[in-house]
RNA sequence: GGGGACGUAGUUCAGCUGGUUAGAACGCAUGCCUGUCACGCAUGAGGUCGCGGGUUCGAGCCCCGUCGUCCCCGCCA
């Protein structure tokens, strides 16, 4: 086919934003064609562009090469149309579309280039396959959900450049090609070929950069940053993704806890959502009993509590501690349900499960026969039951706590179980309302956390997070209780965001390292250039990251943050377009001084 | 590393208890059509049933293995 040249023609409008006032003005559009209508003396096109749809008009009678031309196009082809804008008349005016009440009649229609048949419809919705969508995402790209979704990303990393400079944070960026941590993460490996036998790695965060940037006066800092974290994928994670990453000295937790939350409802604004501030804060302790996570959905009430066992019960059954939640006007749940429900308590790591219906008169439940139905009428009461009402109860048995290790995991395990039954009643009883945005700050992590398998603490939120300044003295005897100056952001449920005020003192950190078994020489090993900054002036700073991709796409109403990246990868953290990895000629290897095995 | 779901035309799917030539819709091609806008009508092309092996007289269907995609657990300081 012989294509048109574009030449030194300039596009006036753009396909959406023809208007009636727009009538009889001459325009150059150019776009793709979303669809052809070809009635024989007379063919439609749908132009295209990022902005809309115009429906352009060809009749041999205006432009006999016009109309020939047109016969020609297929899907998706990119053509140039120079003509005339006309009020279409009142019966072929089309109320779907924004500019249906105008067409451009062509004058002269330019074939720019020909595209084959697109692998899958655009406007199909959300029914092609994402291994399809991927493979051709420059095909998927075009649909106007995405084009949405990526062009609010750049509207609100707008507003976060604009937001952070107007409180003083400096954008500064930091390097890509670094240094392997070992703590965390697995990292992504750049092999060096100067050093052969050296290895840069991709920094799973900026974290001791921007700390560093503190300890260098810079005050404020902000970065739209790229992290890599070599670990298995999720919906909600990717091997690479961004932060806002966001780093202050002087810190005042409450100002932090400001700026952030007027970034949020600046953000929200974007998407016409108003935020309630401030946002509630919830101590970690109290998030885990009330509701059974870290990062509580609190758009539905259902909170456990946790009882003062009677100790007849106690006894009998041996338990350790138990929580109860009352479920409003659920007496009438089915056995069926609650049976699901028992062996979700199980899976999810509680021993004991139980409930009572309360009636109008008496209490129904197992365990009447067990403990009486008065101890069962104090425990209902506990929890302020109603009738109508249904009371779920979850426990641990002793067993479990006097094993000899630190009591707290065998807790958290029932803390843990009673929050996925939490969650799951919430959907079964279609609790979660789309349009409510909860926020809320988890504040007073513990410090650190017992790893069981290697037999160790393990920091919770990083190693650089301070612990409160009233729970030094217990770093080395009691690490278990030590709490971090740490706080999440939460969403519906869902962690945005994660940061704390750091460490800033030499010795205070060798000591954190100490707690988590690193050796003053390994500490050095890894860190040594941080602990050397450390020593030369640092001011107390404290900051936080923002988890961008989740964010935009909770802005967006995608639960899946493939949705609101250009070029994400596959859940095995392949790129199906551009087939990446991939295997590399034996040269660049040899130049890497690499060899491979097997 | 573990569990679950899926894999059939370009796309989305159907395909019964293993039985003749594997279907539908959309898309595509060709022709007709002067007001369509998911245009319509007619005709037609289009299949490595993911791949490899096995069972069977016979496999899209059963079995084993393998690859890929999605979701979840572990992992993600």
């Amino acid at each position: 086919m012989k294509l048109d040249l574009l030449g030194s023609r300039r596009r006036t409008h753009y396909c959406g934003h023809l208007r009636p006032s727009h009538a009889g003005q001459k325009v150059f559009l150019a776009g793709w064609v979303a669809r052809r209508r070809d009635l024989g003396s007379i063919i439609f096109l749908d132009l295209r562009d990022h902005t809309g749809v115009t429906q352009v008009v060809c009749r041999p009678e205006i432009s006999a090469e016009a109309h020939h031309k047109a016969e020609d196009v297929r899907a998706e082809f990119v053509v140039g149309v120079e003509g005339e804008v006309v009020a279409r008349t009142p019966d072929t005016v089309n109320p779907q579309i924004a500019t249906g009440e105008v067409e451009v009649l062509a004058h002269r229609l330019l074939i720019l280039n020909e595209a084959k048949t697109p692998p899958f419809p655009l406007d199909d919705e959300g029914r092609t396959s994402e291994e399809t969508r991927l493979r051709y995402r420059y095909v998927d790209l075009r649909r106007a959900r995405l084009q949405h979704h990526l062009r609010l990303r750049h509207r609100a990393a707008m507003a976060v450049r604009e937001h952070l400079a107007g409180h003083g944070f400096v954008e500064i960026e930091t390097p890509f090609l670094t240094r392997s941590t070992p703590e965390g993460a697995r990292d992504y490996l750049v092999p060096s070929r100067v050093h052969r036998g050296h290895f840069y790695a991709l920094p799973q965060s900026p974290q001791l950069f921007k700390q560093i940037l503190m300890i260098a006066g810079f005050d404020r800092y902000f970065q739209i940053v790229r992290c890599f974290r070599d670990e298995d994928l999720r919906a909600d994670r990717q091997p690479e993704f961004t932060q806002i990453d966001i780093e202050m000295a002087f810190p005042i937790r409450e100002e932090l806890f400001n700026i952030v939350e007027e970034l949020i409802e600046k953000l929200f604004a974007l998407v016409e959502v108003r935020v309630q501030r401030p946002f509630l804060r919830l101590p970690y302790g109290a998030a885990m009993e009330r509701y059974g996570s870290d990062k509580p959905d609190t758009r539905f009430g259902l909170e456990w509590k946790l009882l003062t066992c009677p100790p007849e019960l106690a006894e009998k059954l041996q338990l350790a501690a138990l929580k109860a939640l009352r479920v409003p006007k659920e007496a009438g749940m089915s056995r069926a349900q609650l049976d699901k429900l028992q062996e979700l308590a199980r899976t999810a790591g509680a021993d004991w499960f139980s409930y009572a219906k309360v009636g109008q008169e008496a209490l129904q439940s197992p365990l009447s026969k067990l403990s009486g139905d008065d101890v069962l009428q104090r425990l209902a009461g506990q929890v302020e039951a109603r009738a109508g009402d249904l009371v779920l109860f979850l426990a641990l048995k002793n067993s479990d706590t006097s094993d000899g290790g630190p009591p707290l995991p065998a807790l958290r395990r029932l803390d843990e179980a009673s929050g996925e039954i939490r969650l799951e009643l919430a959907r079964k009883l279609e609790l979660l309302n789309s349009k409510t945005w909860n926020f809320l700050w988890v504040t007073d992590f513990p410090m650190f956390e017992y790893d069981p398998a290697e037999k160790r603490f393990a920091a919770m939120h990083h190693p650089f997070t301070s612990p409160r300044e009233e729970d030094f003295d217990k770093l080395e005897f009691d690490p278990a209780t030590v709490r971090a100056r740490a706080y999440d952001l939460v969403l519906n449920g869902s962690e945005i965001g994660g940061g704390s005020i750091r460490i800033h003192r030499g010795d205070i950190q060798q000591r954190v390292f100490r707690v988590l078994g690193l050796t003053p020489e390994k500490a050095r090993e890894r860190f040594g250039f941080f602990l050397d900054a450390l020593e030369y002036g640092t001011p107390p700073h404290g900051g936080i990251a923002l988890g961008w991709d989740r964010l935009i796409a909770l802005m967006c109403g995608e639960s899946n943050i493939r949705e609101v990246i250009a070029f994400p990868k596959t859940a095995s953290a392949v790129d199906l377009m551009c087939d990446a990895p991939s295997s590399v000629e034996p040269e660049q290897l040899r130049e890497l001084g690499l060899r491979l095995v097997e």
